[in-house]
Order: C-alpha cells, then structure tokens, then sequence
DNA sequence: TAAATTTGACCATT
DNA sequence: AATGGTCAAATTTA
C-alpha cells in the first residue's frame, strides 16, 4: 500500500509538471488512475494538522469587479479561524483531484459573503482560493483551547507526513551538487507545478528521482521536496 | 433531529 | 458543446 501510494504521488507529480511527451502522459494517466483508486480506499482515516505550517500567500489582490480575492498553496487549507460549509465539488480539467465550494457557515442568517475553493495539488498541498471577506461575527471564532479539527475538510484524499509545501522539478545534469545529503539547484534551472518562479533560495532534503526509462523515453527530471523561500507568481 | 455533506441537475459563460 | 460555479434533494453525521 505504502508503495502504491508512493507511485502515485511520483506519478502526479510527472503529470503536474509536464514537459514528457504526450504518449508517456497518457501512460501515467492510466497508471494514475488505477494507483489512486487503491490508495482512495483508505482515505478519511487522516485529518489536516492543526499546526500552521509556512504557506505561499499570493498578494491580496482584487479583481475586476473589486472583490477581494485571496490565492494560496498550504497543506493545512482549513483555517480555524472561520467555519466553512461545503456547497459543491466538481472535476476540474486537468487536475487529479476534484474541487471543493465552501461558503462561510453564516453565510445565511449573517450575511457573510465570504467563499473559498480548495483544489488539492498534491497528496500533501491545497491551492485555496479566498474571495470575498468574512462579515460574520466573532461568534464564529474559536477559544484557544480548543483543539478539535473543522471536520469539513472530510473530503481530502489523503494527507502524507508533512512536507513543506511546494513541490519543484529540476532537470538533472550537472545544475545541481551534492553536499551532506543535500541538493542545491539553480534557481533558474527550477520549475514549479504552481506557477512562474520569481526567486528562490532553498535546498533539497527529498528527492524523489524519476530519471528512468518508460516505453522507450527517457524522463530526465527530478521531483524534491525542499525548504527554503520562495516566491511564486500565478 | 438539526446540521452538514454528497451528488447530479441546472445555469452562465466562452 | 464544454467547462466551471451553484442549487437543492437525498443522504449522512453528530
């Protein structure tokens, strides 16, 4: 099971990040397809750490009809802050994994016009889409000592042990070196799966290597985890 | 049994 | 016609 699950994550991120050709995408997406369903089976029996791990906030912004709109990649998309009640999930082209509509729970009897959209990336990262502000009372925040988990965030697939969340791919070859176990890449030579790389000062604790032969293609790329800074523009 | 979630239908936009 | 966002009845959960 560990291993289907580890397939399938090395999987997805070769789908995510592209650049292979469109036989060996297809083949993925078969594999895919089959490994997730097995690894499917035991979902729900993970929930979101409640520690708030580093996130990439994308700058406020507001868009053209000045509604405020808020994007950011994390592992923990579930703020305690606010409670949130699911109203939709639909299949996104493209993407692995489906997308869930949440309103704010007092979006009715408050007003509050608050929303926000979770597209898992990953096993382990969220893209959480913020729009609107919350205009609901405080009645809906939570007292310091309590510890239970919002359970909207039911529908998660799974959660894998915590990584720093972002996922990047590099071309291997000589553009990056070895130290102590550790990786370090040319910026400019970093591709993310989220979105143009702007800067980034960062080392490599896990690399999942990818550097094998399938049907007849050699896929020279590199997936890690890392730590570090990094700024992403979407 | 009230509240939250699931899920296909519906609708707007391109 | 295809896609993505929302509705709402059915179902599940606490």
């Amino acid at each position: 099971m560990e291993h289907a699950f580890d397939l399938t994550k090395k999987l997805q991120s070769l789908i995510e990040l592209g650049s292979c050709s469109d036989r060996l995408k297809e083949l993925v997406r078969v594999l895919k397809d089959d490994l997730l369903q097995i690894v499917g089976s035991r979902k729900n029996d993970v929930k979101p750490q409640k520690k708030c791990m580093a996130s990439l906030d994308v700058p406020i912004r507001i868009d053209r009809r000045r509604i405020y709109v808020r994007r950011e990649i994390t592992a923990t998309p579930f703020d305690h802050d606010h409670q949130w009640r699911k109203y939709g999930e639909k299949n996104i082209t493209g993407c692995i994994f489906t997308r869930s509509y949440y309103r704010c729970t007092y979006s009715e009897d408050q007003g509050c016009t608050a929303k926000m959209q979770v597209q898992q990336q990953t096993p382990s990262l969220f893209l959480v889409t913020h729009t609107g502000r919350h205009t609901c009372k405080a009645s809906s925040s939570r007292t310091d000592d309590d510890d239970t988990v919002n359970s909207s965030a039911s529908h998660i697939t799974e959660i894998t042990p915590p990584v720093e969340p972002f996922l990047l791919r590099f071309d291997s070859g000589d553009q990056y070196k070895m130290e102590e176990n550790k990786s370090y890449v040319r910026k400019d030579m970093i591709q993310t799966s989220f979105g143009k790389l702007e800067s980034a000062d960062l080392t490599f604790h896990e690399s999942i290597d990818s550097s094998s032969t399938i049907g007849g293609i050699d896929s020279l790329s590199s997936v890690c985890v890392g730590h570090g800074f990094l700024s992403i523009r979407f």
